[in-house]
DNA sequence: AAAAAAT
């Protein structure tokens, strides 16, 4: 048996040579091991470094697969792993301490009771915090325009936490904050941090860009640091002696893209790092497999998209049953886009422990009824928190809605192009993936550095494009809804709504992409009568923002009055004022919304806020100020 | 009506 080991080892080792050796041939240079190379992939370099080393480091106790893997193939049984040059760290060197450079990944473990902290590797910190020279962009901390943000909280007294310290906050956690360069909580992070320490659930309406990612990862990894992993679930492989294949992940983050899922867990890397915690992340349109190894390596944190982890739920790679905390981000989205029946499948078909057994953070910019319905579900006597966004549609966005034809779309386009100035991103909105293709075409036959992100595009090409325009390489991008919420891109000045939306909604996310973190966007939107159905909420929004209504706009919407043109009571989707969120619905309406009969959806509703009276909602009437 | 998401 022993034998079969060896073999195995050696069978890797060569490999590895082989690895070496030809890469040598190639090029006189040194061979630089995959670890040390510029990290491109991250199951790509996970799998090859695991190839290259002998031993791994070692995963928290009697936590993660890589762990049991070894412990698999020392016990000799080691078949069914043989064959895989994945897990050539067969041979066991005793737990790793983070000491080894080589293996160093920057993981700490827990041990006997005690939060043991990896060793700090200076290239991964590069890479999540960046350096002096090349400073990460530290979305949004830091700026005065915070204290201006309206916020709101009930269901609880809560005292908000004005500073990162220690308590609530673990003091490795601390660190890590401050290697990312938070200063001071943003209003989301000063409540949510109280709130979910204390251990309530909640209900937040806060949006990308008001530090909400942090908002909950904070009090979550807190918890996690101080109190270390929950011990494995006895499961079927257990019970026949064997080690689990399964990940027992505590903590699970639902988001609605895959884009969304991979800022998450960018976000969490940085907040985990030395950490006895390993974040992950799992999304369709790339390999699964590789998605696997990840989660073999340990898998504490879970960022996901639906469908993926439903399916690797199916696989029996994952387990739900030590879930303690289960965040569903931009839960509206997610229902918009049809997850509901995976959603609930995940929550409740599956192995996750109740609602009373685990804290469950729900986030959603709008409070339509079915998002009521799933609070009731999900979330237990929770609070509610609302936060005014950051870079208000009102006030560092210059908004313009001119009128163009469809066929002067392009010419009119190219002169907005050529007075932009050639620092800044331009983010260009279309409605169709087609329209996507063609508009990229046109613009680089033009000389334009554009690319584009939509969902035809494979997964690969969707980063690629993300990574051209976050670094400026591409300083115009051109995006079909999929772009249009929740991503976080640093500089991006200008916001070209070439289609508009026939959501409201949506257009107030997509002119969300500018004007962040305290800097000023411009906002232009080409109008002409495919678009009159929006005429009359966008006339709203301008008034709201004291932004320029052309008189063309005020004529399209008369015109769209009549004959229930607009939305009507339905309109604007529950969030109110625009630049600020519902309110809790429990307040106006004590009890929780029912399902059939829709007598109950406008009481049930979150109640505009600010501005607005629901008034000038009811179909057809309200005085209207043109 | 389109887009997103598991293959």
């Amino acid at each position: 048996m022993s034998d079969n080991v060896q073999q195995q080892v050696d069978s890797v080792g060569s490999v590895t040579e082989k690895l070496a050796k030809s890469s040598l041939d190639n090029k006189p240079k040194k061979y630089i091991p995959p670890f040390a190379r510029e990290k491109r992939e991250d199951s790509r370099s996970a799998r090859s470094s695991a190839a290259s080393s002998p031993r791994l480091q070692s995963p928290h106790s009697g936590y993660g697969g890589g762990y049991q893997r070894r412990e698999f193939s020392r016990g000799g049984n080691g078949g069914d792993w043989s064959g895989r040059p994945s897990y050539g760290r067969s041979s066991s060197y005793g737990p790793g301490n983070g000491q080894n450079f080589r293996n160093n990944r920057g993981f700490g473990q827990w041990k006997n009771g005690q939060h043991v902290l990896g060793a700090p590797n200076a290239m991964l910190e590069r890479q999540l915090f960046g350096s002096a020279e090349v400073p990460k962009q530290t979305t949004g901390i830091n700026f005065e325009k915070y204290d201006n943000i309206p916020v709101e909280v009930t269901g609880a007294e809560i005292e908000a936490v004005n500073e990162f310290t220690n308590p609530p906050l673990n003091p490795h956690l601390l660190t890590n904050i401050k290697l990312s360069g938070y200063v001071q909580p943003t209003p989301v992070q000063k409540y949510s941090v109280p709130i979910v320490t204390s251990g309530r659930d909640l209900m937040a309406c806060a949006q990308t860009g008001s530090g909400k990612t942090a908002g909950f990862l904070f009090p979550i990894l807190s918890q996690a640091f101080d109190q270390g992993p929950a011990p494995i679930p006895h499961d079927e492989d257990s019970a026949l002696g064997y080690r689990s294949r399964k990940a027992y992940p505590t903590t699970l983050i639902l988001a609605p893209t895959r884009e969304l899922v991979c800022q998450t867990h960018e976000e969490s890397r940085k907040f985990c790092y030395r950490s006895w915690v390993r974040p992950c992340a799992v999304y369709g349109g790339a390999d699964i497999r590789a998605q696997i190894r990840q989660i073999d390596q340990g898998c504490d944190l879970l960022s996901a998209t639906p469908g993926r982890l439903v399916d690797l739920i199916d696989r029996g790679r994952i387990s739900l049953a030590n879930i303690k905390f289960l965040v569903l981000d931009e839960a509206d989205r997610m229902l918009d886009m049809g997850f509901e029946p995976q959603i609930r499948h995940i929550v409740e078909g599956a192995d996750m422990p109740g609602v009373e057994e685990r804290q469950t953070l729900m986030f959603s910019a709008t409070f339509p009824r079915d998002i009521q319905v799933l609070a009731r579900d999900f979330l237990k006597d929770y609070v509610f928190l609302s936060v005014g966004r950051v870079g208000s549609t009102s006030e560092n966005i210059t908004q313009k809605v001119v009128f163009v034809e469809d066929q002067e779309k392009r010419s009119y386009l190219l002169d907005i192009l050529h007075t932009l100035p050639p620092e800044g991103l331009t983010l260009i909105f279309v409605e169709t993936k087609r329209m996507a293709d063609a508009l990229t075409d046109f613009l680089l036959n033009s000389s334009f550095p554009a690319t584009s992100i939509h969902g035809d595009r494979t997964q690969r090409e969707r980063e690629r494009a993300l990574e051209l325009f976050r670094s400026g390489r591409s300083s115009i991008m051109v995006a079909t809804a999929v772009a249009s919420r929740g991503l976080d891109i640093p500089n991006v000045t200008h916001v070209i709504n070439y289609d508009l939306p026939t959501d409201i909604d949506d257009y107030v996310h997509r002119i969300g992409r500018t004007g962040r973190a305290g800097n000023t966007g411009q906002a232009v939107a080409f109008f002409n009568r495919n678009n009159k159905g929006i005429a009359k909420e966008l006339i709203e929004l301008l008034q709201e923002a004291n932004q320029e209504c052309p008189s063309f706009l005020v004529a399209m919407a008369r015109e769209s009055s009549f004959g229930n043109g607009g939305r009507g009571r339905y309109g604007r989707g529950g969030r109110g004022g625009g630049s600020y969120g519902g309110r809790d619905f429990r307040r106006s309406n004590n009890s929780v919304p029912s399902y059939g009969g829709n007598s109950s959806y406008t009481s049930s509703y979150a109640e505009p806020a600010r501005h607005h009276g629901g008034a000038s909602y009811n179909s057809g009437g309200g005085q209207s100020w043109w």
